[in-house]
DNA sequence: GACCTGCTGCGGGTTG
């Protein structure tokens, strides 16, 4: 149930909450209806959900109630000794952490409370540790992953007693991930506890919010969603290719519109420029950089492969409004709120509503103004996607976070920490994690499988001291008995797994961050690259650290990552397609009139009920191009996956291309194709098993189980201040005990896990499978262009990549790019 | 003349 707050009910009027009321009027506020409203449910015993926007005052939303507690029960002002924390503020991002401590750690001094605030993050203070530690702190801030470490110490037990509420703030962000699921473990451990507190979760706008209170509060279904202030209107704008300035019809990286982006930066004081990749804000950061008319200090750049030291400059030079631009990724998404910054800019595809209403957000907060975001294309095709956000936008399309089930490898990282916090009968934890939603579903088998795991690593692993973590004491608890396990453990407590980076740094000391070890490999000692918004010359290899020094100038490449693939989300990529048939009044969508014209022209327009294929031969062989809309991953799959079918029905040699929009099947040979052979290759039947054929599942899997293995706590993790492992040691690690376990212990259940997470995370089977029906059901419009269209062409230009030099692929595209537009410049 | 693809997040210590 969703409920607005409306002004107070009679209870409040009572004055429950009059020394709040009376303390926000000191500081000459009032407080808003949701506060109060949130307040009152507090005081009446209530769990529930905010959803209110940022900068709203959700923190005193959520702060009140247990203030307001304390207020009236001089018991509960006394300082905990021992017994605490009264209240848990469990937060996503350290940096949020510190925001959060020192304005709680205000309210709580201006109302006179005697109460101690403190940190409890891995770079909080010695002091601060300790106090969480020791239960010392009336209030703590926490992560996640610290949180998962107190419950690791044996006294556990004892220092959740006082608790009497936990704050869960931007739930959003952890709903949909592993993290999330720890939470999900570390908060019915608290339940257990500490029976009665209450939690509340904070959130954004979300398309599942009802699930994300139900996931974060399975123990009160009844419970409600107070909405709080009214999100901020958000207007999106688009820098309009100029009169006859055509966009490309290709790339993604934008820099053509440098020279515009520039004036718009100096329109006003301060600009926040987001990039999709780290790359691509290393290249604008440079296009800026050479043209930059200020002092250097005046532009910066973040993204998350830079020092921290260096993200911190940019981002107090944001706070303090010395900084007129900083390029930046979704480092910068989140967090800490920047005053200073007037205008949010995004380059290139948006790639989902969320994800660009939170860009825009990052603006100014003033009161009763909207947020905006100024959108710079970097090709044509982008301009269809600024308008679907907009249309999204306003009708509320906005994307769901699925909260993972089942994931046992979180399970078992869980029940490690159990087991070393004081230890558990088996029967009791089965009971608690059962009451998640995350293990709702959990079996006896799977439960118990779980538990051998944990106690001698499976079947195949029993030989190995290192794999029997947990022992089972005579009264039958489990228990960790070896000290270095434990060290191991905590050491490896959390979800988030990343493979070894080589450390970038000066000669003389000084880190700039990190590089891919694939990145650096191309590169000889005297080479030089661009990173960090530097020229650097690699001077030497040593182990996981890159030694560089400052070059003066001079080309090389830009450094770039294999990060993931942030897929075009459905609801953006729905709302494409509409528009393409429905174009509206966009301004966007009058300025790819004509490209849409000869699209139709030359084959068909996609629409929602209309699922286009295009049949082009060249000297190559045959291209099929097919649009179902579905985001790179599902096109990845769908390929290889028609590929696999057709080549039952004749043998062919199969190659394909991906990207948001769709793919492009080659084949050596041509072939016949009809519309009932193109529905038979698509058929949802049997999908499943054709996958398991059609891609190298093998490998996909090695790597899942990697990341599964680390959580679950099977690989021996890098010791702290120790050189990092480079990425071939741990895929040896995790190589040969996903060999060893492939072979002796085929039913083990983190292969079975790596396999699941292979369908649902990389190929993304459940959207593939909606995908799938949904082209079933669509009518098919098999054209055969005489040339490569708007929607082919930068499938076709993205095919030549991997085969051509770099300069050969320019005049390649050049060439090809000249010759459609002669074709089709009657049309345009 | 149009072109360089792929994000983020956390985490030790039983002592000073």
């Amino acid at each position: 149930m969703n409920v607005a707050a409306r002004a107070p009910r009679k209870t409040a009027a009572k004055g429950r909450d009059a020394p709040l009321v009376a303390w926000f009027a000191a500081q000459g506020w009032k407080p808003a209806a949701f506060q109060r409203e949130t307040w009152r449910r507090y005081l009446d015993g209530e769990s529930g959900l905010l959803h209110t926007p940022t900068g709203s005052g959700k923190t005193l939303a959520a702060f009140g109630g247990p203030l307001l507690e304390a207020l009236s029960d001089p018991a509960a002002q006394r300082p905990v000794t021992g017994e605490g924390p009264r209240v848990l503020w469990v937060t996503p991002l350290r940096a949020l952490a510190v925001d959060t401590a020192r304005a709680l750690g205000q309210t709580v001094q201006g109302l006179g409370l005697p109460w101690t605030v403190a940190l409890r993050t891995g770079d909080a203070s010695a002091r601060d540790k300790r106090l969480a530690r020791q239960g010392k702190a009336d209030v703590l801030v926490i992560t996640p992953e610290s949180l998962a470490l107190l419950l690791s110490y044996a006294d556990a037990s004892s220092r959740f007693r006082a608790l009497r509420c936990v704050v869960v703030d931007e739930w959003h962000e952890l709903l949909g991930n592993k993290r999330g699921v720890l939470l999900q473990l570390g908060l019915a451990r608290l339940r257990r506890l500490s029976p009665g507190h209450r939690t509340w979760g904070l959130s954004a706008t979300l398309g599942n919010l009802d699930e994300a209170r139900e996931v974060l509060l399975p123990q009160a279904p009844d419970s409600v969603s107070v909405s709080g202030a009214k999100p901020r209107k958000v207007t999106i704008s688009t820098l309009m290719p100029e009169r006859d300035g055509r966009l490309p019809w290709a790339g993604h990286l934008g820099l053509s519109q440098l020279p515009r982006v520039f004036k718009r930066l100096f329109d006003v004081r301060a600009s926040l420029l987001f990039t999709n990749t780290r790359a691509q804000a290393e290249l604008w950061h440079r296009a800026l950089a050479s043209i930059w008319p200020e002092s250097p200090a005046t532009l910066a750049l973040h993204h998350g492969s830079l020092d921290p030291k260096l993200r911190a400059l940019a981002e107090q030079g944001l706070r303090d409004g010395s900084m007129r631009c900083v390029v930046a990724t979704s480092s910068l998404d989140l967090g800490v709120d920047f005053p200073a910054v007037d205008q949010v800019l995004q380059v290139g595809s948006p790639k989902g509503v969320g994800r660009l209403l939170q860009r825009a957000g990052r603006a100014k907060h003033r009161p009763g103004e909207s947020g905006h975001v100024i959108c710079v294309p970097a090709q044509a095709l982008e301009l269809i996607e600024y308008a679907a956000a907009r249309a999204a936008i306003a009708h509320g399309g906005i994307e769901s976070r699925p909260p993972p089930r089942g994931s046992l490898d979180v399970l078992a990282q869980h029940a490690v920490t159990l087991a070393l916090g004081g230890g558990f009968q088996a029967d009791a934890l089965y009971e608690e994690v059962r009451g998640t939603h995350a293990y709702a579903g959990l079996d006896r088998a799977t439960w118990q499988a779980v538990l051998d795991f944990i106690v001698q690593g499976g079947q195949a692993l029993s030989n190995y001291p290192e794999f029997r973590r947990v022992e089972i004491d005579a009264e039958g608890c489990y228990r960790v008995p070896d000290r270095r396990i434990a060290l191991r453990h905590r050491l490896s407590i959390g979800t988030i797994t990343s493979d070894g980076a080589v450390s970038v740094k000066y000669l003389r000391g000084g880190g700039l961050g990190s590089v891919e070890e694939g990145f650096l490999a191309r590169l000889r000692p005297g080479d030089r690259f661009q990173f960090a918004g530097r020229t650097l010359q690699l001077v030497r290899l040593e182990g996981m650290t890159a030694y560089v020094r400052r070059a003066k100038d001079g080309d090389g490449p830009v450094a770039t990552w294999q990060g993931g693939r942030m897929p075009l989300s459905t609801q953006l990529a729905r709302e494409v397609e509409r528009l393409y048939a429905h174009p509206g009044t966009h301004p966007e969508m009058r300025a790819v009139a004509s490209l849409l014209r000869i699209q139709a022209d030359a084959s068909a327009l996609p629409d929602s009920g209309r699922l286009v294929a295009e049949r082009i031969v060249t000297r190559k062989g045959m291209h099929l191009f097919l649009f179902p809309f579905a985001g790179r991953a599902v096109h990845e799959a769908l390929a290889a996956l028609m590929a696999l079918r057709w080549g039952r029905v004749q043998a062919n040699t199969f190659s394909y291309t991906v990207n948001d929009y769709g793919f492009m099947l080659t084949l050596a040979e041509t072939a016949e194709l009809d519309e009932a052979l193109l529905r038979r290759l698509m058929d949802p039947a049997g999908v499943m098993d054709d996958l398991r054929e059609g891609v190298n599942l093998g490998e996909l899997a090695r790597r899942q189980f990697r990341e599964i293995a680390r959580v679950a706590g099977l690989l021996v993790p890098s010791l702290p201040g120790r050189a990092a492992k480079s990425l071939r040691q741990v895929q040896a690690s995790s190589g040969l005990l996903y060999d060893v376990l492939r072979r002796y212990d085929p039913g083990h259940l983190l292969l079975a896990q790596a396999e699941r997470e292979v369908f649902e995370f990389q190929l993304e089977a459940p959207r593939l499978l909606a995908a799938l029906r949904d082209c079933q059901g669509r009518s098919l419009a098999l054209c055969e262009p005489k040339a490569l269209t708007p929607l082919s062409f930068p499938l076709w230009t993205e095919s030549l990549r991997g085969q051509l030099s770099t300069e050969t692929w320019q005049t390649r595209v050049a060439r090809a790019a000249a010759q459609l537009q002669k074709r089709y410049a009657r049309l345009a």
